[in-house]
DNA sequence: GCGCGCTACTAGCGCGCTCTAGTGCGAGTA
DNA sequence: TACTCGCACTAGAGCGCGCTAGTAGCGCGC
């Protein structure tokens, strides 16, 4: 900075100023200074800049590698952060680093808030989390921690899933849950609730599972298993996500099993992968942009008020009806 | 900083002493130190440490969301990383967001390596990025730029596709190319030389793609629309990755061709997509967490030593057959 | 002629840390 | 006693910026 001040003629104060974008230099100097930098290849340190402003202006986004659904956000994310002046630093969790991990490094970079993707941390530490920085949970709601809150409404998408698929015929209704996974609880509770509404209480049936495709893959097993054992398969399945119904469609299309005429599996996400299928999978769109622009508008908010109250917003998630979703089968009637 | 000195009864300096993990403390000392910041909640400044200590030990990852492939580098990268002592920072071109903006932000935050996973920016520029600052590029090579290189040998890669594809009686295979991509130039002149070596110079047709979903849905259609108008199918399609191929298969399938009855398709990348298709991807694998091992080790010993020469480094890449490929329809015979 | 306001610019402190060059002190050695 | 050595620790400069307070110069009105 100093070499370009000194090339430009002009002192490092001024130079400063044109690369702040501030008033109080002149348009000829800023040019003059702005060629010399380039032909220097100068560019501002970020991290003294960071330690001399005292703030950052940088927002730290923790996502889960795999999770398509994750990159489908970030890619929504960094415009709008943009728009508002501020950075974007991304943080991986993935196999062998730990969300923690991932937060530190964030936090160690001085983030003044933070957007974790689908957390899956302990509300306790998040909520401590959400004492030290700004913190915008998506997908995950963390009851009671000082965290604001971005998801669509998941008992809705669930339950036009449902709808859909008891007009299709359907009875025989299985739920392959989220596990511990981000709105799973709430995919879980609006399915049972579902059931209810449409009086099929006795049918209804949770399976244990995961936001992978390995989950899909072994309910599969289990659910062929039990067919071999003599048991019928359900005419129809709602995956915990879509990557759980990827998992499904292909354990069961490899056994022979054809979708949708033997059995409708619906996901959740709308992610990549759904439009991928040769068939196309039946899914909940949740809108990714939307909810970025919602998370990022909620840390640079509550960063301008830090006192303000956690919030939360809910979007209308959407279904979406493709392929793998089809009338029930006949011997299910 | 200075609390944690005032509140222990020590100097700063023995502060950053113990923080830093260096000789020069008393064992008492020490624990009373981290005692002390633990309760103030006090953790290093990295934007403080990186200014003062000149050096960020910080490697900045360029990578293409949506790119699985990547994702699967990136999560090796980390641990690679850090065992070296290295930090990593993320950033992401999206739509939107070009990779020369993906990568001054990287700059700008002093990372002293790059590492750039398929990058699709012009060879002047990345020779100059080179020049700038210590580059490694994953997948795309880089004629005379003063970057480090790793891939597969792709050449390798598209010749087990071919003989596999041969061997199983297939004879007017197609190529759809990825463009600019990274590889893609490789790949695409390898399968010429494949053909040619198989005494098929006359069948060879190379349709130019992307990698990405839309293009193989695009050939798709291409290829139906020329079935209609009274021309044969291919019977085999050797597509430039992954992602064309998945697009590809939807495309046909949808259509009612039975892949791998009618028609046999190859990817190229295995990246997690390859297992999900009901039927199992046919494709090329190239390890990524070695490729993201050997691109750090690059980076972190040409950091060591800067005058070195750009080094190039060529994994085997493995043909792993799965169910989306198979004898050739007797039709063609 | 003087004060006033305005624009274009500069001097220099301080952000939170690292690092070099020390100081003080007790033990070992001649 | 006088010295050296090693250990535990400290003083203070400086990393590259942002920012506040200030200056110089100039036109303007009375």
């Amino acid at each position: 900075m100093a070499d370009v001040a000194a090339k430009a003629g002009v002192s490092r104060a001024l130079v400063s100023i044109v690369f702040r974008n501030q008033p109080g230099a002149s348009e000829e100097t800023r040019q003059r200074v702005l060629r010399v930098a380039d032909e220097i290849g100068y560019r501002p340190d970020s991290a003294a800049r960071l330690l001399a402003r005292g703030r950052s202006r940088t927002i730290g986004v923790m996502f889960t590698v795999h999770q398509t659904f994750h990159t489908d956000l970030i890619e929504g994310i960094y415009p709008e952060a943009e728009r508002l002046g501020y950075d974007v630093l991304l943080s991986a969790a993935a196999q062998g680093r730990s969300e923690e991990k991932a937060v530190e490094a964030l936090l160690g970079h001085r983030c003044e808030a933070l957007i974790l993707l689908g957390p899956d941390a302990e509300p306790g530490y998040l909520d401590e989390l959400g004492k030290r920085a700004v913190t915008v949970s998506v997908s995950r709601r963390v009851p009671g921690a000082r965290v604001d809150f971005v998801h669509s409404a998941e008992g809705k998408g669930v339950r036009q899933a449902m709808d859909h698929l008891v007009e299709l015929g359907h009875r025989r209704i299985v739920h392959v849950d989220g596990g511990r996974g981000p709105g799973s609880a709430e995919r879980r509770r609006s399915y049972r609730a579902s059931m209810r509404r449409h009086g099929l209480e006795a049918e209804a049936r949770v399976i244990p599972g995961a936001h992978t495709e390995e989950s899909g893959i072994e309910t599969g097993r289990l659910l062929l298993a039990e067919r071999d054992r003599g048991q019928s398969l359900p005419t129809a399945v709602l995956a915990g996500n879509d990557r759980c119904a990827m998992g499904l469609l292909m354990a069961l299309t490899r056994s022979g099993v054809e979708v949708p005429r033997d059995l409708s599996v619906v996901g959740y996400d709308d992610s990549h992968l759904s439009h991928l299928m040769p068939i196309g999978l039946t899914t909940v769109r949740q809108d990714a942009g939307l909810m970025a622009e919602h998370a990022v508008r909620f840390a640079v908010e509550r960063l301008r008020d830090p006192e303000s109250e956690p919030r939360e917003a809910v979007l209308d998630p959407k279904l979406v009806v493709r392929g793998s979703s089809g009338p029930a089968p006949e011997t299910s009637a």
